[in-house]
DNA sequence: GCCATCCACTTACGCGCTTCAGTGTGGTGT
DNA sequence: ACACCACACTGAAGCGCGTAAGTGGATGGC
């Protein structure tokens, strides 16, 4: 069922439809400093290329040059929200204006290694890793390894997402100690996914509590009935407070204590983690820990700067707790 | 400050190592069929390539063979959700799995003709485009003359993403009205990012509207205090019903509700789109209209058959309303 | 008048890989 | 004993490009 091929154009049907030799074509379309080239052979160039549709090959000029012009933005450190999803948008337009190629790698959830990551870095052998979320220091060195020249992350160095995504219960915990809370609950996602995320979290919030002498129970984020249950014997057990693992799965807290007509605050206090919309929406609205100072810090305007490594563009992501309504 | 710059492993050395020829290492590592290669030089090639980290460069793959083994995963067409989250996640673990490189193209809001999947496309020459929200055809063509063989959409040639949109507001609306509402308050999301498709929802919404003799009032997602006024005052205006964009808004118009203490159901019914797990955590639990014959369905099982583009991602996806408590 | 420059190019190599077309060796069939 | 063939490889071409090195011709200086 073979039909026509159209078979790609390169550099060398340009310079033939352009009468001059490949190099020349290749020097003209890159603008290759030291070169000298009159304007009227650049533009007989220029206008074959651009009749042709010519796309150089980035396959071939990686090859060639030992770079690739790809970039990779990566926020699979960071949960998804407008912040990223605006400097994702705002690096990607920056990088195609100056003939990069952006390749964006999301935050799943699930990645907790890097993986995702490291394996992009290496097939695709990038010129630069733009991490928006930060990066540990073995991640780091791993990219180092995989040859990406230029790793451009916040505050590079300092605590990675995997090392925050304990602190983060700390700082729930924390907090709730600090409110006098004495017996909290912590409610973990069901999703088995998200298992390996949740003993991060789980450990995090164990060392805080022992640290500031509260008791803590775990439990997962049961369907609504059951959760409504549990969650009206634990407060008439003295429970006074839960912690969720994040936004979403206090959502699920906020409904089920709804259902059982727990009051929240009142009778319970509930705190989520990442800020996402979602917690301004509910009511109460939600109490949770942000890993981000700010919206505006987010939105990259330098992107060559980024590029040269000189901004960190999250910096400090210290995470602080954003009060709300629900505790 | 040149440093060590520590060469990459290529498969000569992996040749050398093992003491075979490059053609032998090559033939071992891609299982190239109608070759016969004992299983003892086998191990010997596999083994030395572990040893070395041996990582192929796909570019240079790709000149030789013209095939990269990228795949752009793209969902620029369907507003982000949990949904589309889930795909991508399965559909990039079972291609790194069979060697693939999967690369995805997020929604932006901003991407209307697609050009940065054109570009993707022109500039890494994937093998497979899989578009999770449907192409249109003018889109197929483009990505076909950039070279892309395999091209992966939902009901090929039937209606895209985009079309289905405004179909899921009709959905909504259509249930409404049968449930005896006439008066009905639409309510959209505030980020601008997602004001196209917001656009599209409308348009169906008041086409449905029209039908059913309904009359629709649209309102932005505003924040809490203002949209729990504007809630009250809409119901006091003889409003009975709220069909919000998505579940994540109808979220807001939930906590919004609450917040006027107007009760759901029973003042004002709530119908999202959707049925994210979400939806089953707030109290009331969520009426919404889902996409998917059910949440597995989107879970990509076999990407084999998807890659063999024998698969359509989401087969008729034909949205249907899941009744719970809201409406 | 002659060599040094500069200009405007071209030639040719090699990046790391796939793959086609061999090549030598040992075993079978007759 | 010889042809034949499967086996287990190897050699080398070439994918599309960047780029170092070269080439021939027009100027310029002295």
């Amino acid at each position: 069922m073979a039909s026509q091929e159209s078979r790609r154009i390169t550099a060398a049907d340009v310079a033939r439809a352009s009468g001059v030799s490949r190099a020349t074509v290749s020097y003209v379309l890159n603008d290759t400093p030291g070169q000298t080239i009159p304007e009227s052979t650049r533009q007989r160039v220029q206008q074959a290329a651009d009749e042709l549709g010519y796309v150089p090959s980035i396959h071939a000029r990686a090859l060639a040059s030992r770079s690739t012009g790809i970039v990779v933005i990566d926020s699979s450190t960071i949960p998804p929200g407008a912040l990223v999803a605006g400097a994702t948008r705002s690096l990607s337009r920056g990088l195609v204006d100056r003939g990069y190629v952006p390749v964006v790698n999301q935050y799943t959830g699930a990645d907790e290694a890097g993986e995702v990551l490291v394996t992009l870095a290496q097939r695709l052998q990038p010129v630069a890793v733009v991490a928006l979320g930060g990066l540990d220091p073995a991640l780091t060195a791993l990219l180092e390894q995989a040859g990406v020249e230029r790793i451009v992350a916040p505050s590079p160095g300092d605590d990675p997402a995997s090392e925050r995504i304990g602190e983060l219960a700390e700082v729930q915990i924390a907090y709730l100690a600090d409110r006098g809370h004495r017996r909290v609950v912590y409610v973990t996602p069901a999703e088995p996914e998200l298992a390996a995320l949740a003993e991060l979290r789980l450990a995090g919030a164990r060392g805080a509590a022992a640290a500031h002498d509260v008791s803590l129970t775990a439990i997962p984020l049961h369907e609504q009935e059951h959760l409504a249950d549990e969650l009206a014997r634990l407060h008439a057990d003295g429970a006074t407070a839960v912690a969720a693992y994040n936004d979403e799965v206090a959502v699920g807290v906020l409904g089920a204590a709804a259902r059982a007509g727990v009051d929240v605050p009142g009778a319970l206090a509930v705190i989520g983690i990442d800020d996402l919309p979602l917690a301004r929406r509910t009511h109460p609205q939600l109490t949770t820990v942000s890993q981000s100072d700010g919206a505006a810090q987010l939105e990259i305007v330098d992107v060559d700067a980024v590029l040269a490594g000189r901004t960190a563009i999250l910096p400090h992501p210290r995470p602080r707790v954003v009060v709300r309504g629900s505790a």
